[in-house]
DNA sequence: CTGAAAGCGCTAACAG
DNA sequence: CTGTTAGCGCTTTCAG
C-alpha cells in the first residue's frame, strides 16, 4: 500500500472544521448514534448501513476523536508501558509482541522512560494515570520502578521480577534455565573449569543461580565474579582481567549479559587469548551486538516479543476480569549457539 | 525524591471516583474557574487562593483529566515524534533533547515507529492525528515517511533529511561536515589511502559528499564502495572485503556508519589485518558500539540531543506562529578520536 | 477575582 | 434499527 492511499485530510476546504459524528451522519442519512455503532463495530448493523457510514467516513476523511470517546465512555482504549531504558533493547522485541495483540484489538499503547522520566522529577506513572490509560504493563526493574500496591489500574509485570511476591501477574523468561543451557552449552563442548561473569540485580542473580545449578549438576567447580558490581562492559571488562589473574586455567567464560561478554573479550584479547580457541565466552539476551558478524557471540535468546504478547493477552484478561486469580508465566529461553564457543583446548 | 513521597492515589474510599475540578473548588472554598486558572498558571490569581487550591489539589490526590481538557480547549498539549526504528539509538538522544525543553513547558510527548507502525497496516500517522496532536517531529528517512505536504498540523523535520525543499522547518545535522572532519583526521595521521564504504539514502550521501570533499581539500584520490548496497554490519563486511581485494594498499577507511564499520573490522580481521596498526577505521554515529572498550572505534558525533531541543524549538515557534518564514538550522558534528586510529604505517 | 452558563465530540440509555 | 436525551470533566466567555 502506497502512502498516498491513505486520507490524510478529504475535505479540501482550508476553513473546513475537523469533522464529527454529526456530519458523517448526515452524509450517510442515518443517525447520530448508528454512527457510533458502526465505529465501535457492534454486530447489529445491517450491512448496508454500515457500509454507507464507511463511505461517508472516508469521504470526509472522519476520525474519531479519542478524547471525545474517551471522556464520554470513561475509557481510553489505551494501555501504558513503563520501561527501564529507551536503549535496553528488549523493550523493542517486548512492544512489537505487545502490540501484535494490542493493535489488532483497537487498544493503543504508550510508553514511558524510566530514565527519560526521571530527568522531569515526575512521577513515571503520572503521565499515564492522567491520561487515564485502562491498564499498565511494567517492564521496568522492581527497584527502579514505583510501588505497585497502591496503583487502582489493572496491571502486569513483564520481563524480569522477583516472583515470590505472588500478588500480581508476571510474564517473565525462566533465566534460571536459560543460564543453566549456557552451561550444558559449555560442558557439553568438554569444558570443565567455566568461569561466571554477574552483577548486582535481580536478573543477574537468577541467572546466577542457573549457573550454579549447571555447574552442580555437572559436578564441577564454580567460579563467579563481579557478584556486587554493575552489568556493564567496564564491568565484564575488569571481573575478566580478575578472573584471568586469579583462574589462568579457565577454558570458559559465561557472562550475565552480551555487553558484559564484549568487555571479557576485552580482557581476553589484552592478555593474548583467543575467542573461541583458548577461552570460549557466552553471552545473555540474544543483543544485536551477539548477531554481530564481527562478534558473532553465542548467547540465549529469551524470546522476548512472546513475553510481550502474553503480557498483553495476560492484562486484557485482568482488565475484563480485574478479581481473577493471578497468572505467573514463565517462559523457556534458548541458546543460540555461534562462533565464540567451541571444544575446550584442554 | 523517593517513589512513597508521590501520591498516587489519596483517598482511600474504594468506591470514590477520581476527584474532578468541582471537589477541589469545594475543598478550597473557590470557584471551579478559579481551579482552571490555578490549573494553568494563570498570573491574575492571589498568593493565598493559589496555595489554598494547591492544597486542595494535593489532599485530594486530584489529576486533572487530559481527555476533558483536550475536548474543551481543542488543545491537547502534546507533540507526537515520528521515528524510524525503535532500535535506532540516535532517537533516544534526540528524544531527551525534546523532552528537556518540551517537558518543562508542560508539553506531552508520545512516539510512534514506522517499523513498528508497518506491521498494524495503518497509516503511522493516523495515531498522532486520532490524538490530536498539537505538533509533529518527523524524524524518519524522507522514502519512509508519509507525504508531509498535505499535513495541516504544524510539524518540523528532525535529523537527516533533503534540505532543496525550502518547504517545511529542518534541524539537522551536518553530516557532510561531519564526513570532513573524519577525512581530515586521517589525513593529519599521514594517510594517504583513504577509502569509503557507503550506501543508499540520504544520510550516505551527504556523508559521502563530506568524503569527497575532504579528499579533494587535500589532494587526494578517492575509492569509494558500497554506494548502492544497504548501511547494514554484512554490507560493511562485504564492502571491506571488496576494497581489500581491489585496493589492497588501502591504510584507512571511513565506513557511512559504526554498523559498517563493525562489518569492516570483521572483514580486516579475516584477512589478518590489524586495527589501527596496519589500518585505521573511522565509523560515524559515536554509537555504543564504538564507545565499548573493546571496538573503541574513532567516531562522529552529531550531538543528537541538540538537534531534539532545537527540534522542540523550533515546533513551538511553528505552533504560535504557523505563518512564521521556514526555519533550517544545520547543527556542526564533532570528531571523537578513539583507539582505531593511528598514524599511517606507510 | 466569582458564579453561571454554554459547549467541546462522543457514548449510552431509552422509548419509539 | 432510529432519534432523543443526558451527561463525561473541563475551558471559556461574560456579567457581576
Amino acid at each position: 500500500m502506497k502512502w498516498d492511499d491513505w486520507p490524510v485530510k478529504a475535505s479540501t476546504d482550508p476553513g473546513s472544521a475537523r469533522p464529527t459524528i454529526y456530519d458523517v451522519a448526515n452524509r450517510a442519512g442515518v443517525s447520530k448514534s448508528l454512527v457510533s455503532l458502526v465505529l465501535r463495530g457492534s454486530p447489529n448493523v445491517s450491512g448496508a448501513r454500515r457500509k454507507a457510514v464507511q463511505t461517508a467516513i472516508d469521504e470526509l476523511g472522519y476520525r474519531p476523536s479519542r478524547a471525545a470517546s474517551a471522556l464520554a465512555a470513561n475509557k481510553t482504549r489505551s494501555i501504558g508501558l513503563l520501561i527501564d531504558d529507551f536503549n535496553n533493547p528488549w523493550f523493542v522485541e517486548a512492544l512489537r509482541g505487545l502490540r501484535s495483540v494490542l493493535d489488532p484489538a483497537g487498544w493503543n499503547v504508550t510508553v514511558a522512560d524510566l530514565q527519560l522520566e526521571a530527568l522531569s522529577g515526575r512521577n513515571p506513572l503520572d503521565g499515564f494515570l492522567a491520561m487515564h490509560v485502562d491498564g499498565l504493563i511494567i517492564a521496568a526493574e522492581p527497584h527502579a520502578a514505583p510501588p505497585l500496591r497502591k496503583l487502582d489500574v489493572p496491571f502486569v509485570v513483564a520481563g524480569v521480577r522477583e516472583l515470590d511476591a505472588g500478588t500480581a501477574d508476571v510474564v517473565a523468561s525462566d533465566e534460571v534455565q536459560g543460564a543453566q543451557l549456557a552451561v550444558e552449552h559449555l560442558v557439553q563442548l568438554g569444558h570443565t573449569r567455566i568461569a561466571h561473569l554477574s552483577g548486582q540485580g535481580g536478573s543477574a542473580k537468577a541467572r546466577r543461580n542457573g549457573y550454579l545449578r549447571g555447574i552442580e549438576a555437572a559436578g564441577l567447580q564454580a567460579f563467579i565474579t563481579g557478584e556486587s558490581g554493575e552489568t556493564t562492559e567496564e564491568a565484564g571488562y575488569l571481573a575478566g582481567r580478575g578472573l584471568l589473574e586469579h583462574h589462568p586455567g579457565v577454558t570458559a567464560v559465561f557472562a550475565a549479559n552480551d555487553t558484559m561478554a564484549l568487555g571479557a573479550l576485552a580482557a581476553l584479547k589484552e592478555q593474548g587469548l583467543r575467542t573461541p580457541e583458548d577461552v570460549s565466552v557466552v553471552g545473555y539476551d540474544n543483543t544485536a551486538l551477539a548477531e554481530s558478524r564481527y562478534l558473532n557471540l553465542t548467547s540465549i535468546d529469551s524470546h522476548n516479543a512472546s513475553i510481550g504478547a502474553e503480557a498483553a493477552h495476560t492484562l486484557l484478561g485482568r482488565i475484563t476480569e480485574p478479581k481473577g486469580p493471578r497468572r505467573q508465566l514463565l517462559l523457556a529461553p534458548s541458546l543460540i549457539a555461534r562462533g565464540s564457543t567451541a571444544p575446550s583446548p584442554a
